[in-house]
DNA sequence: GTCCGTTTCAAACACCTGTTGCAAACGATA
DNA sequence: TATCGTTTGCAACAGGTGTTTGAAACGGAC
């Protein structure tokens, strides 16, 4: 008959709330290698160390304890990828170069991978946390991206503006969703050499080669022993 | 004490073995919709119209009818996209065109959507089972693929020839694996009118722009007009 | 019909799941 | 110290899980 306590109006970065914050993490850890089916609230308090009721207690149940860990993992990674440069000053091309350098770095190593590899997850599988996730995460993304393909393109239609973007989103997506396949076929010594840096470095240049915008850039063919 | 049939010696176009064809399209069905640990062996059986116990006495356990399924679904994919046109007479940047289009057309409409639902999944999230779809079904679309790359960009470097290959993949992909997220975030209206055609031609343009091929196909930014 | 291997069925099994009650322990305040 | 609200721990619950049993039903072969 005694609620668990209200998270809403704490302060934000208080050590308040230790063991609620365990279970989150752990309950992070878990979710992200098992999913939500696989995953279990025994698993999940064992990590914890704490009790089986620790959950019922601080979120209700195992849903509602799912839901606060996606979005908790969100709230870190946007806070992670927020400090990032602000780019508003430069011309759009350089923005659209900082914008794949700066998605390639964040899923390449994110601060907190298991976030990562939960919120991966659930845009792969979409649950009932997606939505927030998508609003909260990804839109500022997408549209950030958009402005600088409006200010880039602006006599493009919408239509094929939006496919440039989706060419240029999935090219960097690719390494992070499809790297165990990738790794099947090719090996992992082909795949790890596939650095941050060189992958960066191609998409970029692969990008702009597209868009017409190799003049600032040299194109990838022209440059034949480019790395 | 009586063994379960063993199919490996049977004819494999004839109707023997009926019911175990059920139980492996409903598992299909189930197991693409909810994963592994999500379905229930109660929830395949009544779809089969068949009894708990026959997933025992047909497979053993539920997690070999799941690897019978994934191989069975993979199977099936894999003739499906067998009898496509054979274009190994046209010059490499023709057949790129081919596979482009060819990908993008065999994920966009499966002739058997639940196969493809299941595949993708086992690819997002691998499981004992993927290591034989990626070989069967995947190695030989990407051999393909770096073939004709092979032949078009003889003189680029191997490293640099594999991220070209994963620029053309991961574009295709992200229509497949992002489509919630997109519509998510961009409504229903706006993915949908991203029809089959409208982006094979843009993937297309796009690869071929980048690889300074352009000669071939009109750029995207000198048709500014274009569809 | 009788036999035989094969397949299906209903029922139950042992186990694990998420969830809950209740008592004990805690920590601050007076 | 005594008291309060808060948190944890133990044990158990009801329900669902995958799995198995043994008997019944099927379908040909003789």
């Amino acid at each position: 008959m005694i609620g668990p306590p209200d998270v809403t109006d704490l302060p934000p970065d208080a050590k308040i709330n230790e063991p609620r914050l365990r279970l989150l993490l752990a309950a992070e850890s878990v979710f992200a290698r098992k999913g939500f089916d696989g995953a279990t609230v025994r698993d999940i308090c064992d990590r914890a160390g704490m009790n089986i009721a620790a959950i019922n207690y601080h979120f209700g149940d195992k849903e509602r304890l799912y839901i606060e860990t996606v979005r908790h993992a969100h709230s870190c990674s946007v806070a992670d990828a927020g400090p990032a440069l602000d780019h508003s000053g430069l011309p759009p091309a350089e923005r659209l170069r900082a914008f794949i350098a700066g998605m390639l770095r964040n899923m390449d190593a994110p601060v907190r991978p298991e976030s990562m590899q939960l919120l991966m997850r659930e845009l792969s599988q979409p649950s009932p946390a997606t939505i927030s996730v998508v609003e909260d995460f990804i839109r500022p993304m997408a549209m950030g991206l958009f402005a600088i393909l409006a200010e880039l393109l602006p006599e493009m239609p919408d239509r094929q503006r939006l496919m440039v973007g989706f060419s240029v989103v999935g090219q960097c997506l690719y390494y992070r969703q499809n790297r165990t396949v990738s790794t099947l076929l090719f090996g992992a010594a082909a795949v790890d050499a596939l650095t941050l840096d060189a992958v960066t470095e191609h998409i970029t240049r692969f990008t702009f080669a597209a868009l017409g915008l190799a003049g600032d850039y040299p194109s990838v063919v022209r440059r034949e022993g480019a790395v």
